[in-house]
DNA sequence: GATTTCATTTTGATTAATCAAAGTCTCTTC
DNA sequence: GAAGAGACTTTGATTAATCAAAATGAAATC
């Protein structure tokens, strides 16, 4: 069985390659990522290597095997279940509860997970709105997401605002990006890195990327 | 913060003093208890020494101090609370849970744990019988005992038989030691380890202090 | 193309936990 | 009280994970 830490790298890995949508990720991502030593990192890797679940190409960067890619979407979904417990059933605010299921996803056995996830009622998605892998590591098709990842044309209501800070919901307030309201994205420009939007019936704007990720909508 | 490692070191030292009712616990029960080679045990005693949590005489035994008496009283909170939530809450059966627990009860943070206490409704005893410590380090004053802690010349009622094994149980039946049942215990001698028993109206008779132990009952 | 810079890798050390096997005690037993 | 048996301790090695600092490589700048 792997170790919590080859768990942990492995999680990074994955999270990374999914977060900038790149399968090769930097030595040095990973090293900050984690918060440990460049050479750390380094020698970690070859381990993880010899055990098939990561290919490395030196100076270049860091990829997941098929059995990497399946034990990060495992720590995923351990992470994301363990993490709808704690807000769902124990009622901790989502803010805090990063750092408990960090400890807890490994700790899990799998039997318990999935009296867990039957407990939950398999949900599909954990308090941040994230997806939560399936059992064979897949992700449910995802029915909410943030604004920067949907097509256009096609009316979207607004679920949750994932930065809770006064100055982003005071511009959203502004702007009328409320839970509940219905947008449209009129246009997508992803070298400009923006989207164009229409609240209602008001005259569409343009919204940064940054800001475009924080809205969750359903389709 | 102590490593698992330290935290199971002080459990089982703790554990193995409530079991023998001697503070002093010898190096070879220690070592048998956690499957280490002897030698290891010994090396990590002389740890736990310099973190104060125990105070050793070489060749003699191991007893806890104050801060590992505490500590360990935390342990046995932690295991037993994480039990009667894999057992009350996800349904597990109590046979199979000692081990999730085990590698729980080191990934759980106080916060959660205190929750989680919360979400169970504080209950003062495990699936197993056994009081759950409070937070302050102390047992609930048991209302389930075992019948050799139990003052003679009061009526009890069987609560639980801690041991299922066939033989056992087809002892207690002929007997007439079975949940519900009314008994008294009419004599108590400690030095020949053994109770004199009356069952409902019939002739008293003696039970071993092993079997006496197997019978909770409830004052 | 030489130089500088910055990321990455290598090296050598450290810490916690472990084991096997050799060495010591201490307590019976004769 | 000497001998032997068992329990306990010591010793020397190993493994996983880590760091700091020295060495290396590649890419950017001159």
């Amino acid at each position: 069985m792997p170790s919590a830490t080859v768990e942990n790298y492995v999680k990074k890995i994955l999270v990374l390659s999914l977060e900038t949508d790149e399968e090769q990720v930097g030595m040095g991502e990973i090293a900050k990522g984690l918060e440990v030593a460049a050479g750390t990192a380094t020698s970690m890797i070859k381990n993880l290597e010899r055990s098939k679940l990561v290919r490395y190409k030196s100076r270049q960067g860091v990829t997941l095997t098929a059995k990497g890619r399946k034990l990060g979407m495992d720590m995923l979904r351990r992470h994301r279940l363990v993490e709808t417990f704690l807000v769902e059933t124990l009622g901790l605010d989502w803010t805090e509860i990063h750092q408990e299921a960090e400890e807890l996803e490994h700790a899990i056995s799998d039997k318990v997970l999935d009296r867990l996830d039957k407990f939950l009622g398999r949900p599909e998605f954990d308090p941040h709105g994230d997806p939560i892998p399936t059992k064979d590591g897949k992700f449910a098709e995802r029915r909410i997401r943030n604004l920067l990842e949907c097509q256009s044309k096609q009316p979207r209501t607004i679920k949750l605002l994932t930065d809770q800070s006064t100055d982003f919901l005071n511009f959203a307030r502004r702007k009328g990006l409320v839970p509940g309201t219905s947008v449209e994205v009129t246009n997508r420009d992803l070298i400009s890195d923006a989207v164009e939007l229409r609240v209602g019936k008001k005259k569409s704007f343009t919204l940064g990327s940054k800001a475009a990720k924080k809205i969750l909508v359903s389709s």
